[in-house]
DNA sequence: AAAAGAGTCATACTTTAGGGTGATTTTGTC
DNA sequence: GACAAAATCACCCTAAAGTATGACTCTTTT
């Protein structure tokens, strides 16, 4: 925050020594000053709308206290939609490109005989997927994947 | 967004008229420039970050075309978090209390086993619940259940 | 007091999901 | 071409989930 008003301090100066600058090189002497206040006025809005944009991007601060290893970690999730897919976690967890199409369908509240139909493959083939999908996310049910699928962020 | 730029432009011209009077009236006249700068800058940060925070509010709309009454509702629903809960929506689907917990339940990825244990009732009354909780949401899966759920802001 | 709504529970039955194991086929990589 | 990873499928069995129906108890409303 105190980097911000510093930016926009000396941002402010600068411009003013660019503008006396100007002046003293062209003739526009006449509506200088409407001109300075105007760009001062535009330039300053658009930094605060920047600003304004930036702020809106609420973290959620996640505290994971890691008692075995006595660390305590802080994971800083963005919060800001829309969906931006964390693909650091998928490939930390291993997840293969079908399983986690599955994933999706599952969170779209397909059954797996419907998921089987849609991408024309067995039905048993799902549940394998399925199995393996939930063993990597540490989960035994289809709901509670998608949950986590949720809360790492790689599924929508 | 014409609106906007036309009450910066009212508000700066405003802002210079002020301060040109201002100038006559003080003896502020050595660091007249600076100052008008300073201020034109401040206010219009504030106005860009004000108007920054206000776009970000994205709205999402979703239009309900009621074929029946040939009417074509619009719905603005704001999707600017946090969770509030939808009442109009949960009366309207007549859903009940305990309904209403178990949806949340189910949304959380507890089992039915599970949920029965939780509200010391019996397997069998979960089912009941959960039962008449997708007749009135119109789903036969918990999945879709917690999806629709969703959609309708009636669980987080 | 009767009716209605909500909550509870049971029994019976069907469907879907999940776990375990093993096997075959594709596909991409060295 | 060999190898590994991914994807496919099957079979078996158990566990959950879902459907249908009927019934009992409270509580609130009429």
């Amino acid at each position: 925050m105190k980097k911000q008003i510093l930016l926009y301090g000396v941002l402010l100066g600068l411009l003013i020594v660019l503008l006396k600058f100007f002046e003293y090189k062209f003739i526009i002497r006449d509506y200088a000053f409407e001109i300075y206040a105007g760009l001062i006025a535009l330039i300053f809005a658009i930094l605060g709308i920047w600003l304004g944009l930036k702020l809106t991007r609420k973290k959620e601060v996640i505290v994971v206290k890691e008692i075995l290893k006595e660390v305590v970690k802080e994971i800083v999730v963005d919060k800001s939609q829309p969906f931006v897919l964390n693909e650091k976690k998928l490939t930390e967890l291993g997840l293969t490109q079908r399983e986690h199409e599955i994933l999706s369908l599952i969170a779209k509240g397909h059954s797996n005989k419907e998921i089987a139909d849609k991408l024309f493959i067995s039905l048993n083939t799902i549940k394998t997927h399925s199995s393996r999908l939930f063993e990597k996310l540490g989960v035994n049910r289809r709901t509670q994947a998608v949950q986590k699928g949720k809360e790492l962020r790689i599924i929508p």
